[in-house]
DNA sequence: ATTCTTGCAAACGGTTTGCACATAC
DNA sequence: GTATGTGCAAACCGTTTGCAAGAAT
């Protein structure tokens, strides 16, 4: 694949992308295992010069100005590509359905990515104070910890078959 | 409505519901301002009696066992509703839809329930420190946290629109 | 040449919605 | 009697999947 197009973008992009050039998002993908495509260069770079935490679809709208015939599955699947590699974050569902709990005390959750169960953790072991200066702008309403991991039964089964 | 079914039910949640009869559940309802009805005691008190924070289909399929004629679609109403009166605790999806960001550095979100912007908090300002004796068992990979309420602009939104 | 990725469209699954009927108050 | 809740089924929408064609290595 050969490298045409810049990688400027526009408004915020801009300062971010500074300084980072195609060939550097080339290294970058390169270095975490992935084939170079248009598209995922694309996707990439626009993640990249975004601070909006863009969904799918926006990047997908954004993309497309640049790759019309891109499709939304393609971004859907290189997504969740780059996060398997650790290239992105993903700030989503933090389990898979909506799950209810009648204890309404101040408390938070460990999630088992294995079997998804989900565990109380007392508040008081935290109490992340989180009032956060610099940020009193933001009305905060409620705070939410969760831990992703693995419950003492499916860490013992991976242990047990040979982790 | 009367009430004639015992409130007594399976395994952990006999320990649980001890101590709490129909006429508790009725007024708990009551207290927050809803009508009472079978369905939402049977909702109430399936959920109050389990600590597996249950989807909206597990409540469901719970609930069915007592009244074979109830509907999903009612469930995920009552849930919703407990959750608006703040009668049960939701544990789920922190934003609509998964959304992406290439910033894999700590740090965590303030998430807008008004326009569902995202603001990055630097981590620094909290690390909570969730060691967390007594959960040794659960092997943590990563840790989230995320700060409902409203962004600057939405609460200047509501102020003007007479709060 | 082989393997991985793309695009498309159909399928999926959790959740929401509309409406007629039933129930709580 | 009036407002609210229920049941059912269809609609929604974000996401996943299967597969044939295309591109990367």
């Amino acid at each position: 694949m050969s490298v045409e197009h810049t990688a400027v973008h526009k408004t915020r992009g801009k300062e971010i992308m500074e300084g980072k050039n195609d060939k550097d998002f080339i290294s970058t993908l390169r270095d975490h295992g992935l084939q170079v495509t248009y598209q995922r260069l694309a996707i990439y770079q626009t993640l990249y010069s975004s601070r909006e935490h863009p969904s799918a679809e926006v990047v997908y709208q954004q993309v497309k100005k640049r790759f019309a015939m891109i499709s939304l599955g393609t971004v859907y699947k290189t997504l969740e590509k780059f996060y398997d590699v650790g290239l992105i974050e993903k700030v989503g569902p933090i389990t898979e359905v909506a799950r209810y709990d009648a204890n309404t005390g101040p408390h938070h959750h460990m999630v088992c990515l294995q079997c998804h169960s989900i565990i109380d953790i007392d508040c008081s072991v935290d109490e992340p104070k989180i009032s956060v200066a610099g940020y009193d702008g933001f009305h905060v309403l409620r705070q939410q910890v969760v831990l992703h991991g693995y419950c003492p039964k499916c860490k013992a089964a991976f242990i047990n078959s040979g982790s």
